[in-house]
DNA sequence: ATGATTGCAAATCTTTTGCACTGCT
DNA sequence: AGCAGTGCAAAAGATTTGCAATCAT
């Protein structure tokens, strides 16, 4: 029995129905990380092309209202979702390459200490996107400059 | 004479046209603090009906390119602009009454620092805007809580 | 059985683009 | 005068919505 098995069962028990598309769209969810709606349309509708992707947006919204998967926005008008997991966490990702690092939420503990402190805010660092440089992008980049 | 008059020359030194809707859209950006696209073009367009909604978007495109205005993705779908400052800033935004808070780069220099020295990730803190509960909106949430 | 869920198509909303015209330099 | 810049309208791309049909419970 696969992990996704229960969240189906999450679904069901809170009273909504576990229609084939909710399925397919937890399953491929569940195997990829941080898909987009469109990429996310893409893989059920070539399983099974009846699927709408208006079904996808609304079963996100869903899925979203039962915390089973977060939304990150990535900035670019490009939003990405995956399953909420046991601890939170963020994303560093690379403007060049893209390429994704997964950020345990424990290192962002003290800037909401700080911020607590020195505003009195209560910041809501719920699974956010940091974008910059992964080490292989910076050398490249420095190599370039240097002629 | 005001500082945006330095603005409209620095458009036209760098071999730009420095037209009425240039003008009218940095003066109203250089009034107002974080304002959106079709803000702008309210306010512009309350002045001078004949302005277009496109010429904004062009504008702002070409301000960015310039650095003089920057743009904040407030993760909604929607897009603030600003003057780009003489210091780098960011934003803590109150998700209940929509306070803003503006927050020194300085702050975030400690964690700069841990994701370098961690994870070699030169993390691009460029104008961020993080969201969460003003002291105010706290107090009424806990209230509300408490009975 | 029945109402939540879906597919479809059309609507929205923000942003971009092509093109002929205008006006800054 | 010449071409950067503009207005207009239409396109594009992501997401939402109304409605009749369908299907999980």
């Amino acid at each position: 029995m696969s992990h996704h098995t229960h969240l189906m069962e999450s679904v069901r028990e809170r009273g909504y129905r576990l229609t084939p598309q909710r399925e397919m769209i937890l399953e491929v969810i569940h195997s990829g990380s941080h898909v987009t709606a469109d990429e996310i349309y893409q893989l059920v509708h070539a399983k099974s092309p009846a699927v709408n992707l208006a079904t996808v947006y609304r079963t996100l919204d869903l899925l979203r209202d039962l915390h089973l998967v977060s939304a990150i926005d990535t900035g670019e008008g490009c939003v990405c979702y995956e399953l909420t997991g046991d601890q939170p966490h963020h994303h560093l990702v690379c403007e060049v390459c893209g390429y994704t690092l997964v950020l345990d939420s424990e290192v962002l503990a003290p800037l909401e200490k700080e911020l607590s402190q020195r505003y009195g805010f209560q910041v809501n660092l719920d699974h956010l996107a940091l974008f910059g440089l992964c080490p292989k992008c910076q050398k490249q980049k420095s190599r370039k400059r240097g002629g």
